[in-house]
DNA sequence: TAGATAGCGGTGGTCAGACCACCTAGAAAA
DNA sequence: TTTTCTAGGTGGTCTGACCACCGCTATCTA
């Protein structure tokens, strides 16, 4: 018997490996993954490590776990690690706002390359959500957020700026504030006259009303 | 022996009350842990499960478990969980794209922050590049953006950027490259005179001769 | 025959105990 | 005093054993 390498973090190494498996498998979100047991045999470990890397990978939000079923690939959106981050981070102030300028930075890049670029300019989002304004009045502040880095097509970006949203969610409670129509129509209005200027003052606007009905202290931006 | 509780997700519990236990015992950042064995007794249950509750927090980078010495509370500010992020996310197509542009949209803000705020103009760095340039006469790319974004003092774009800078070394080949000293001695002085536009065209430049050079095809970017 | 059900195999959840590799501090030797 | 060695503690891993749960199928029942 010669078991056990000494190199430490194995169960990494399984994460390692599923993500190969994942990939040569062609698992797609939802699929399910090989048992425990199974990949153990296949990887030549022992049980207990593929379950580390699961654990793991499932506080991530990336897989998910049923008993008597098995594991699969999980859908992106859940994400329960962001409540055990938020609650560890709450010490840590600083991180905190790091979180914050990272989320804005993405944001004001994406308003910026929306309304520089007549090709997302033109988009019908725009005014399907002006015309839901003038409707019901008023509107979520991430549903607009979340539109306009979709419209980038930047699918890094958008992970990225979920991710920090959550975070920052679960650190704040609920962030979904509605506002005042009138900055949003500003926003949305400069986006599609790739007016940026106009664009960029409303955000600063909205993002200054939000971080006052909140109560922020992690105020002075470096980037606003 | 009445063991094993039939509820699902114990090792959701331990995480919990390891966060009670933290706050309790006042453990701060680099602080010890209870040993697995320790704890496993003390919470009543298997030390497997202690360890499936540690390598979840491990992976989060919320917990640093050191062989031989025992498991600490880590420093928030790593985010290692944006590697295995990062891994899972980037398997797909296209995404090469994204990671070039969102590297370059952490670049340029670091760029706007520092020009656009006297505290940041006025670091010493700045000079110390420039007259290192001055002497050799070049210098390497990633250094000048490491420096930008490091004096943003936004650890998490860091992270971040890091990242993407690694991911598009190995999927490049070697990026390090060195560039004209003019291109440099502009964005550098464009900085310390806090002019921003003279430093975004400087590095706009710079970026065009950097994706020449590698014969570039993921030209077209929407952020510039 | 059609429906209810009991059982079986597979899966994750947990535990206990056993090694191994590693580190550290204190004891023993120089 | 300085160096070396050793014992105990710690994380890392494996094994084998249960349990609880799920889904399916073959069986039993009305």
């Amino acid at each position: 018997m010669e078991n056990q390498k000494p190199q430490s973090k194995m169960y990494l190494d399984i994460v390692g490996e599923l993500q190969v498996l994942i990939k040569e498998e062609g698992i797609k979100i939802g699929g399910k993954l090989p048992s425990e047991r199974e990949l153990a045999e296949r990887l030549q470990v022992g049980r207990s490590t593929v379950r580390e890397a699961f654990r793991s990978l499932e506080l991530l939000g990336l897989i998910e776990t049923r008993r008597g079923e098995g594991t699969f690939l999980a859908d992106f959106q859940k994400h329960q690690f962001v409540e055990v981050l938020a609650e560890f981070i709450m010490q840590q102030p600083n991180s905190l706002l790091d979180v914050h300028e990272t989320r804005r930075m993405h944001e004001m890049t994406a308003i910026q390359t929306i309304s520089r670029n007549n090709k997302f300019r033109i988009l019908p989002v725009w005014k399907s959500l002006l015309s839901n304004i003038e409707i019901e009045g008023k509107v979520l502040r991430e549903d607009v957020i979340r539109e306009m880095i979709v419209a980038t097509e930047n699918r890094l970006s958008l992970k990225i700026w979920f991710l920090l949203k959550q975070y920052s969610m679960a650190a704040f409670g609920d962030m979904t504030t509605q506002v005042e129509s009138i900055l949003v129509t500003d926003l949305l209005r400069g986006i599609v006259s790739g007016d940026e200027e106009m664009a960029l003052k409303a955000y600063k606007k909205w993002i200054d009303i939000v971080e006052r009905e909140r109560g922020d202290d992690s105020n002075g931006s470096r980037y606003i």
